[in-house]
DNA sequence: TTCCATTAGGACCAAAGAAGTCCGATACTC
DNA sequence: GAGTATCGGACTTCTTTGGTCCTAATGGAA
């Protein structure tokens, strides 16, 4: 059970915009600076936008800021911003079609509900403020 | 953040075998009574059986059977069973390479330490046991 | 108003990982 | 000891993910 990469550079990305003070930063200035490779990062904040957790501003100057405080966006949202909703198991996931078959009588469902609720929390406990160090702003 | 198919089908799998009482059952049985596709059922057990979750039996009368009490196997050994070792974040995968290149000097990593054990915690709360319904011998 | 820097949203390709298939090795029963 | 049912591991196929590129739309500044 991993996180895919992109979540990963997700929350490095966040967290350097987390010093930004409301000053947007343009993608190729923020994959320059944390070193990470350009058209990915431009493709993750896409994401993140569209997930409303920055603010786009387009145009000459523009770039991306967070939507709100650092301390309010837990590794919870960011998963979810990138992945798509928590959902351990198939027959969690509502994207999902009934493929199980016993879906409807079958007793493991609420279990793994348990679990999959156990795990969400342990993710949403975490904020990005949380995360960033303060010597971040190095880079 | 999901966990594989083949985990899923192992957590069914091995609930089934919490009911057999040490008589061992064969790949074949197993896919067949949970209607589950029978060369992947094989593969899975071999991985469990090579995790030590459970114990082969060869020859003819032969297949597997749990080496542990269910109650004493928990959702995390499963999935370090198929999936490998818990590792949310490359950082925290040993098997993985130094990729990162600040990792030494990272401070984020040991946040993601943290939530790596969070999420860990919970999945190793759980065992089969508390996930097997009764009525499971139904099938 | 025109130009330029920037994001938005696709289509597209390549690589990695998972799922599924096969055949050989092993060990049990008769 | 022969036959057969079963595991064990190498191999192939396929889906998902990561990453790239191109064109349209937007907004600020000259």
């Amino acid at each position: 059970m991993k996180l895919s990469r992109l979540t990963d550079y997700a929350v490095i990305v966040l967290t350097k915009l987390s010093f930004a003070d409301d000053e947007p930063a343009s993608a190729a200035r923020l994959s320059e600076e944390l070193m990470l490779p350009q058209p990915t990062v431009s493709k993750l904040l896409k994401m993140l936008a569209k997930a409303e957790l920055l603010i786009a501003q387009r145009g000459a100057a523009g770039g991306y800021r967070l939507s709100r405080s650092a301390a309010a966006i837990s590794i919870g949202d960011v998963i979810a911003a990138i992945e798509g909703p928590l959902a351990l198991t198939a027959c969690i996931d509502e994207r999902e079609e009934d493929v199980c078959g016993v879906q409807s009588f079958c007793g493991m469902r609420g279990n793994w509900a348990v679990v999959n609720t156990a795990v969400s929390d342990a993710l949403n406990r975490v904020t990005l403020a949380d995360m960033a160090p303060a010597w971040m702003n190095m880079f």
